[in-house]
DNA sequence: CTTGAACCTACAGTCACTGTAGAGATTAGG
DNA sequence: CCTAATCTCTACAGTGACTGTAGGTTCAAG
């Protein structure tokens, strides 16, 4: 009871793609194939693809998601390293909200003070034209 | 007075390859060379270059930078096309908080409930394994 | 005239995929 | 057994917005 590469896919919310590029970085190991050279999947697969999507939609790198497999591989480890990765991403999500909360209040005074006539007086375009007319001192890059 | 490409990317706070880039996808024009081939530049590559960095740092894309150096060469022009690019980019900026904030509190009971033994009882590994032990129904994708 | 900094082009690499082309494999139905 | 439809294969290009490098050329100061 095997499964190709479509079936995975469907199993574990991924697509085809994405599986083969999975593969080819050595996150998931390379699978049997058919005489025809399909591959051909066991069920720890949709495990183990299953837990790389869900830590990507939880904003993991692969990075990070390599390293957690590798924990997750040795049952009997401490797990502080498991936690430290979440943690650090953890604090990585929140730095991220809090420059786009500094963006978005910028962005929030243009729109608001625009009393939009020709772009010549657009304050929109002024604001970007000149940051003296920004309320925080500086800008973190976001992402 | 001309500038070289190394004293533009001082005044303006962008590296030398980024404005070579930006010549490149056609953000900034083609400048004056001298006779050995190097780029010389008039105070209005100052202008164009801030605009687009000041735009950059609050998450405008290239592509909507483009439409608004192009509004803002037209002053007479109405300005309600560059007040909804600012629009649509707070709205897109409120809903990647909305997203990053859920990740947040994903990754925060992840963190706190792990009383961390070894890999094979870890909250963090657990969640990632078993998206039912996750509060959110569903994780919207991030950027 | 020499030296060293700045500049040039062209290209590869980043991250995490996604899309495409053109060919071959598999499977269900007739 | 044949055919058609679907699936899969490899290999490569493209995304966004840069950054870094190699190997060579030009410029400006002393
Ligand atoms: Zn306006
Ligand atoms: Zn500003
Ligand atoms: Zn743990
Ligand atoms: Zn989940």
């Amino acid at each position: 009871m095997t499964l190709s590469i479509g079936m995975l896919a469907r199993r574990a919310g991924a697509k085809v793609q994405t599986i083969r590029y999975y593969e080819q970085i050595g996150l998931m190991s390379e699978p049997v194939r058919t005489y025809g050279g399909q591959r051909r999947y066991e069920e720890e697969a949709v495990k183990r693809l299953s837990f790389i999507r869900h830590a990507r939609a939880l904003g993991f790198s692969l990075d990070q998601i390599r390293n957690l497999l590798e924990l997750a591989d040795d049952p009997k480890r401490d797990c502080t390293a498991a936690d430290s990765i979440a943690r650090e991403h953890l604090a990585a999500v929140k730095a991220k909200i809090a420059a786009l909360n500094s963006l978005k209040r910028e962005l929030i005074r243009m729109v608001d003070c625009c009393n939009g006539t020709d772009t010549a007086h657009c304050r929109v375009i002024e604001t970007l034209a000149n940051h003296d007319l920004c309320a925080s001192p500086n800008h973190e890059p976001v992402q």
